[in-house]
DNA sequence: TAGTGGTCTAGACCACCCG
DNA sequence: GGGTGGTCTAGACCACTAG
């Protein structure tokens, strides 16, 4: 066995990494362990550790006491987005960000938006439509349901100035959120909201966030034709 | 200063947790070092570091050397989703798989597909386009161009069997990919393969992916109408 | 039950970077 | 310059689980 000197984790990751891509440990298949690793690669076996445990994180090896750690089958599972931040993701674009409140209403919500924020009939929850522009032209429609338990009647009338995700991300904690991405057709209103033809293709999401399992608010974002999100595995 | 145990690191990260929802430490404000908490939580340093550092890993901390620790001000920007397998996507839903070649031609590509994959001109690549079915009805459409390099003529017979996808996976090692979502206008061809109108709203996904630098495969997802794509933050 | 990964500790040194 | 996080080390004990 040829003794070498990794003496940080991630040149450690770098060695691991490369025998993955060279096939020289094939997927399925065990790796020594890290007691063995750690004395191949002259560090401590924590070294070793600290990169196996980033690759398994990754998704690349599958790690279990007593079992040893394996190459994972199929080698990469999950990428990681950016929640795009609308204000910041307009102007880090170059260009400039607006915004245009359409309505903020307080009434009973429908149906399927009262049971996922557990209310009772005819309780009222806040309803807010907005717009944010890039360069004065539309670039996403925000149709958002607020629980009236986080916001008292003065912040309401801010949100003619800044948008409600603005303000809710910078006043109310949240604890867990989920989203989900969708393709949708437009909506004549959508359409007239948006500047672009009825029935065109639009890339939605949408989001709700909890604290506590209570639900604070329930969000769908709908992007100008031609929205791609990106990101890098 | 109450003097509390916690003597692992999701404890730890726990209580930190805690006192972010509670607005204890405010966004943008800078939290105790290291060694302070230690003392605090009556562990060592770096169990508080393993804690803070995984935090900050998601999102929710910004640390800089000799700057310190800070609530962050956009608390969650990253979301992390699982690649579809698409295979194991229709069968973990309960829905039977089936799989339909379409066609697997050699030919030249087209210019934008040349380039991205650095393919001089009139040099050939294989072009797949291929249906997966769940319960026998269209799940989603792969089209594809894979660098002639990376297969065989010996491999390409399969492809009426496994899914390129399968077999690609199975079979050379990649290093590096992107993937970008879209919402796209079904075309006439698409619509066909997918048995939906044309001009309905599909959602895309692009994904490239290379092997240091070089691409081995090129390849658009357009699934049938109402798909989703969920993850949770 | 024995082998493996998961983690803690105490101490140390280093890299970074704010003031 | 000095305070902060980033990391390494050696040793130890524990938790899990395959055989």
């Amino acid at each position: 066995m040829t003794r070498m000197t990794l003496n940080n984790w991630q040149s450690v990751q770098s060695e691991v990494l490369a025998r993955l891509h060279a096939r020289e440990w094939k997927p399925g298949e065990l790796i020594p362990n890290e007691a063995d690793l750690a004395e191949e690669f002259g560090c401590a076996r924590a070294t070793v550790n600290r990169a196996l445990q980033n690759l398994a994180e990754e998704g690349l090896l599958d790690r279990k006491r007593k079992a040893g750690t394996r190459v994972a089958i199929h080698p990469v599972r999950r990428a990681t987005m950016r929640i795009p931040v609308i204000r910041d993701e307009i102007t880090s674009s170059g260009s400039m960000y607006g915004y245009n409140l359409i309505s903020a209403l307080d009434c009973a919500p429908p149906s399927n938006m009262a049971e996922l924020m557990r209310l009772g009939p005819e309780v009222q929850a806040l309803h807010v439509i907005c717009v944010h522009n890039a360069d004065k032209k539309p670039y996403v429609l925000e149709d958002r349901w607020i629980n009236s338990d986080w916001v008292g009647p003065d912040e309401r009338l801010q949100f003619s100035d800044i948008s409600p995700n603005q303000w809710l991300v910078a006043n109310v904690p949240f604890t867990a959120g989920d989203i989900a991405f969708s393709a949708i057709t437009a909506s004549i209103a959508e359409s007239k909201f948006l500047s672009c033809a009825p029935g065109q293709a639009l890339f939605a999401i949408d989001r709700t966030t909890r604290n506590k399992e209570r639900v604070i608010t329930s969000v769908r974002l709908t992007f100008a034709p031609g929205y791609r999100i990106n990101t890098v595995i």
